[in-house]
DNA sequence: AATATCACG
DNA sequence: ACGTACGTGATATTT
């Protein structure tokens, strides 16, 4: 079998690339978008291929011969957008650092570089295949020379492949006629400006006649369509300079030797550094081990602590220090109990593993007693929240909260966008350090008794070198950038809080769940029987791609298309239908109950542990808001709007002795915005009512409070959430099912009506956009970067982001402030009762019956005076024996 | 692993 | 003109 060469269009690709894959950018802010689409194009043709050699070719920023030629026509090619620029020679370091192959020759494009080499070895017997985003290359098609264009339609790529046949096939020209007819026919994406007025239809009938433009032109008199005849005749120079523009130069004296471009290791020291930098995890992936001299590096900065009276030594110089206020790093490597910790003592990094006399509990018994003697913010950790469930209730309560400083916490109040917050990420953001991650070093799901010592020794060493170094760096910027408090006094304590919550977790009646789960099967099923029937045969209903087929094209529904991959069966569209079809409304209805099934009634009791109760996770370092975030399972989206649904809620209940007592902020947000905007009419409004919604439809539309229509609340609400999510006239439209300009009338009554709310908003955007990030009232930041992209999707996405940051992040500052208030007062008083749920803007506590009235006071005093505003925070407080009464 | 859908604030 | 509301997580299906 001949050998294979695949050659890559790099420009082309990495242009793809760019507007393929939506802006990514890295910890240090670089775009890294079309690089990441360029390699994911670029493995998958090589798993598809498997070349024997591969070269990527680019054009030079220097003009080529070809173009000084046009510009003389019509000016250079518009110019690349700056985030693509600064991809490019990124993009050829990384080739290089995965042994690729490039080329690049002044003077010519990568068209010419690649039609050279391509028809060189073609000719040479070679099997090739060119990679490119266009077409221009088709030219080059030969039997063993075929020509590859990948095409993203609507998210999916498509490869359209092209030998002669297939060219001759589309075009009805030869490859080689194909450059006669685009002489004719001109294309402005390649800038070559042919005959006007003359297409592809005319030129390829022209030239299947006379074979080429110079026929054509000797035989002017007689071409045919006259409109043609005038304008080839009128533009001949045009022409002939069309046809050396199209005409790929494939004898370029380009120095080139195969063998170089023989594939070579991928996967070195060199990409690894680079993948991680730009983090392609998917990439790092191929890395069987982490690169050589590196492991080595992290094993002789460690010393292993395997002696018992050795590791009492080590307890004693991190006592000392941390008594003196001097700062350490702590890392723990655990899974329901410690296998080892690791002190990080300035330049000493010690790995005490759990072994022998060493055991686990002695540990995290040592470890107690150290935190006891501690100085405020001494012990750097990371994600600490998920380790104290190892400490005994004692060990817990005996903590001194203060002494910890969770790095993961305050890189993510620095940056609260970055995808993780584990020791490799935090190193790689604020120490430049290339560490390996946990995965990379154990694997997942590693059984850490069997594990390699070693590698457990790197793992728990970088985690406290990292908590430690990267924890001084994020000191100094939260420092700088006025986010003390909110670390120390918010994110901070209410990690400890947050822990609680998981630990207590929450009473769930998994008999009554399962009653539930079984009386949805029955309905369920006399739905999909009636579904079937009038669809006439058995299909999965949960089957998008399925639904779409039976209701679109065999029931003939009308229904437009709008996934990427076909037809939406989406309920926004479902639902226009359901008046006129019932088996639309059925599938409506089978939807919802197995979601209810599926999710709620059957997944929350995989949830449910030994003690009869759900202890899910909130975790703290998610959402870009400053919102927690809930999961395993999440508890922050039990069903409530749907009656059916809501019914779920009755098997969660307090346990024996206790009342559940629910209260929830009241329209949290706009009193935050009339707060922050400081509009006199709003805060006005919102202080004299508690209908948020009435009161502004009757401030906008001028009518009085009583005679508010429904319809106008109604309307009045829909813009309230739009001023929220960053207004826009398409979005209200689509929610109140109107016309954009009613909807953007709407609006400018409402600015009309509060003119600073307007103000407020517009210096949202403004500021975010001169400081590159928004600030919520506590000063909790989040970083646009899209209001920079020169996309205008991006941009106007990034300025909805300005004007929705703020504010729903404030409402998470108050809620969090408002959670350790509760959890503090509870305890001062010594109440038995316990925070168990937030949802936002809610908050469940399980109360025993009799502190009943003591908790209702602190959970209003709590929530209600978290902070002091213009206007009123009200909340709703109601008991209940379910969640289900209580809400 | 990605996509579509739908549950919540 | 561009095409959208802001923030999440779980499940089932499909690739």
């Amino acid at each position: 079998m001949a050998e294979k060469l695949m050659l890559v269009d790099g420009h082309s690709i990495l242009n793809r690339a760019f507007y393929g894959v939506p802006d990514l950018t890295n910890a240090q802010g670089t775009h890294t978008n079309a690089m990441y689409g360029f390699i994911n194009i670029l493995s998958k043709f090589l798993n598809e291929e498997k070349p024997d050699y591969l070269t990527v070719a680019f054009d030079l920023s220097a003009p080529t011969f070809r173009h000084e030629v046009y510009k003389e026509y019509k000016g250079t090619r518009s110019a690349m957008p700056v985030e693509l620029k600064e991809q490019v020679p990124l993009m050829k370091e990384l080739l290089h650092a995965m042994n690729i192959k490039t080329v690049e020759l002044a003077g010519y494009e990568a068209d010419d570089l690649l039609g050279t080499i391509a028809k060189r070895y073609a000719h040479q017997g070679l099997d090739v295949r060119v990679i490119s985003g266009d077409r221009d290359l088709l030219q080059l098609a030969e039997e063993n020379l075929m020509i590859r264009i990948p095409k993203t339609k609507k998210g999916v790529t498509e490869v359209e492949n092209y030998l002669p046949a297939d060219v001759e096939a589309l075009y009805g020209v030869t490859p080689l006629e194909f450059i006669e007819m685009k002489a004719l026919m001109g294309d402005s994406s390649d800038n070559i400006p042919g005959a006007p007025g003359v297409g592809p239809k005319t030129a390829s009938k022209l030239i299947q006649e006379y074979k080429s433009v110079e026929n054509i032109l000797a035989h002017l008199d007689e071409l045919k369509p006259p409109k043609a005849q005038k304008s080839i005749s009128e533009h001949v120079e045009q022409v002939k300079l069309s046809l050396f523009l199209a005409r790929i130069n494939t004898e370029v004296p380009i120095e080139y030797d195969l063998e170089d471009a023989r594939l070579g290791n991928f996967f070195n020291d060199n990409s690894y550094e680079l993948f991680k930098r730009y983090n392609f995890k998917s990439m790092l992936a191929n890395f069987e081990e982490v690169p050589e001299g590196q492991e080595e590096d992290i094993l002789s900065a460690m010393t292993r602590v395997q002696d018992f009276s050795e590791a009492e030594n080590a307890f004693e110089k991190a006592r000392k220090l941390v008594s003196e206020g001097k700062k350490i790093g702590f890392g723990i490597l655990s899974d329901d109990v410690c296998h080892g910790i690791s002190l990080c003592l300035g330049e000493e990094n010690l790995y005490i593993e759990a072994t022998g006399f060493i055991t686990s509990e002695y540990l995290m018994g040592k470890f107690a007693d150290l935190a006891r003697e501690a100085q405020d913010n001494t012990i750097h950790v990371i994600g600490f929240k998920s380790k104290l469930h190892l400490f005994t209730k004692e060990q817990y309560e005996g903590l001194h909260q203060e002494a910890f400083y969770d790095t993961a916490l305050a890189a993510y109040l620095l940056n609260p966008s970055m995808d993780e917050y584990t020791a490799d990420s935090l190193a790689t953001a604020f120490l430049h350090k290339t560490l390996p991650s946990r995965t990379e070093l154990l694997g997942k799901n590693v059984d850490l008794s069997m594990a390699d010592e070693d590698k457990c020794m790197m793992v728990c060493g970088i985690e406290s070198f990292t908590a430690l170094h990267a924890g001084l760096k994020t000191a100094e910027e939260l420092k700088l950038e006025e986010m003390d408090d909110l670390f120390h006094d918010v994110e901070m304590p209410l990690s400890f809080v947050l822990f609680e919550m998981e630990r207590e977790g929450i009473q769930v009646q998994a008999s009554r769940l399962k009653e539930y789960s079984d009386k949805l099967s029955v309905q369920i099923e006399t739905l999909e029987k009636k579904i079937y029937e009038q669809a006439g045969e058995e299909f999965n209903i949960n089957s998008p791609k399925q639904l779409a087929v039976i209701l679109f094209e065999k029931m003939q529904l009308p229904g437009g298309k709008k996934t990427k991959s076909g037809y939406s069966t989406a309920a926004a569209v479902l639902e226009k239908l359901a008046g006129e079809y019932p088996i639309v409304g059925e599938i409506l209805e089978y939807r919802t109950l197995t979601k209810l099934k599926s999710t709620y009634a059957d997944g929350l009791q995989n949830y449910i542990a030994n003690d009869g109760r759900i202890h899910g996770h909130f975790n703290q370092t998610i959402t870009a808001t400053g919102r927690i975030s809930s999961t395993d399972p999440n508890l922050q989206n039990i069903p409530v709007r749907i009656a059916l649904g809501r019914e779920i809620r009755k098997v969660f209940v307090p346990k024996e002795g206790c009342i559940f007592l629910d209260a929830d902020y009241s329209q949290i947000e706009l009193r935050i915005m009339a707060h922050m905007s400081g509009d006199e009419k709003l805060i006005e409004a919102y202080r004299t009512s508690k209908d948020i919604h009435r009161i502004t439809a009757s401030q906008v539309f001028h009518v009085p409070f009583e005679e508010v229509t429904p319809e106008q609340r109604r309307n009045a609400k829909a813009v309230n959430f739009g001023i929220i999510y960053g207004i826009s006239s398409f979005g209200l439209s689509q929610d109140l099912s109107i016309s954009k300009k009613e909807a953007a009338e709407y609006i400018e009554k409402y600015f009309e009506t509060f003119p600073k709310v307007k103000s407020y908003i517009d210096g949202l955007v403004e500021q975010a956009k001169k400081n590159g990030y928004s600030l919520t009232m506590f000063n909790r930041r989040r970083l646009i970067p899209e209001l920079k992209s020169s996309n205008f999707m991006q941009r106007s996405f990034g300025e909805r982001v300005a004007m929705n940051a703020p504010i729903q992040g404030t409402a998470a500052d108050i809620i969090k402030i408002a959670m350790i208030r509760v959890n503090h007062m509870l305890k001062e008083r010594g109440l038995k009762s316990k925070l168990l749920l937030q949802i936002h803007d809610e908050l469940l506590v399980e109360t025993v019956e009799s502190e009943a009235e003591q908790v209702k006071a602190i959970m209003e005093d709590a929530m209600m005076n978290a902070v002091s505003l213009a206007v009123p925070l009200e909340i709703d407080l109601k008991p209940g024996k379910s969640w289900f009464e209580a809400h």
